[in-house]
DNA sequence: GTCTATAAGGTGATAGAC
DNA sequence: GTCTATCACCTTATAGAC
């Protein structure tokens, strides 16, 4: 991590906020600099183009998710034991940044192309995570299942929290907290019965 | 619905693509006209401005899944009859149109103060469903684990394939199939666990 | 219905003064 | 580092000819 000055910082604090809830086109650099309170040409000083203002961005959203999914697929923890872990630490992320799941998975699928490079990025390998999951009956279908189980709700919260909750947001929260303590036991079980 | 000209129909069908694709302010008019091969005027003669166009587009999107959840929360078939249907569908449905949950929920997220109408346009009573699954213990959860469990892989289709399949869309689409037929199983017995 | 021409304004990026 | 001024370009939308 590079040394980064304050103006910097309120740069990338605003660009973060507007990104994720616009996109990247429907940002412009104007919006950035009003949002930060400073002169639209700093922010090509600083990050030369509005792309590589995006990258710092992205990258940042990324980095979130690299430790989470590090310890899922570097551990030698039992699958069992990983699991109730691994749910904890993705629930907390997303609470702590809710937007970030639809702000990644919709610049995934615009440009599904990065994704080798991701994966890089990450250190993760897709041939020994294969390879890692090879005993276990469906599990392809199983890690699918756990990040469903996880984030799925955090990208469709306007959907649950209108449907399910009255727009009741104070509710939702409270529901995903439940949801940590819930899901692990519904997970394993659903783990155990195939094969 | 109203009686629709050949041209208007090329420009829905161009629209839906690009929007889908790159966004709404990702997506120019003129993207539009030349993908559709017509005049750029001929998007204003027939749809006024690009926010109308869009609207359209979002609420074909959203028509898809109307009677989805219609079955699903008017049908007065017991849960464990209902789901399996359900689960068919609602893959079916992500298999023939699998941009479109992204798409939905970027927009839904961005503006979340749509989702009372959309509910309303959908014709679903949030306290009526709410009130029928009072019974069910943990139905808030069970209903969230359903859609996760669905829609989610097609959301993070990229990772998905990235991360589980090496790249290879086939394989993805071979999974999908086949989850199908494992998830109504496995979803039953997370059911019949609580309580 | 379809076109050309045009309006009014926003865009990202840079040059150059301080 | 921070500013003003300016660049060439793209944006949506409309007026008016055919």
């Amino acid at each position: 991590m590079e040394l980064q000055t304050e103006t910097e910082l309120k740069i990338v604090a605003s660009a973060e906020k507007l990104f994720y809830q616009k996109g990247k086109a429907g940002t412009s650099m104007q919006n950035i600099a009003d949002d930060a309170g400073i002169n639209r040409t700093l922010l090509n000083y600083y990050f030369r183009t509005k792309d590589q203002l995006f990258e710092a961005v992205f990258r940042k959203a990324l980095s979130g998710f690299v430790p989470l999914l590090a310890s899922m697929f570097k551990s030698d923890e039992a699958f069992e034991l990983l699991v109730p872990k691994v749910i904890h630490s993705i629930i907390d992320a997303m609470m702590a940044n809710p937007q970030i799941p639809i702000f990644v998975l919709q610049e995934l699928s615009s440009n599904p192309e990065r994704m080798p490079q991701v994966l890089m990025d990450m250190g993760i390998d897709p041939e020994k995570v294969i390879k890692k999951g090879e005993g276990q009956a469906h599990f392809r279908h199983l890690i699918i299942n756990l990040f469903s189980l996880c984030i799925f709700p955090f990208a469709a919260r306007p959907v649950v929290t209108g449907l399910l909750f009255n727009g009741d947001n104070d509710a939702f929260v409270a529901a995903m907290h439940q949801r940590k303590e819930i899901l692990p036991e519904m997970f394993l079980k659903l783990m155990s019965q195939n094969q």
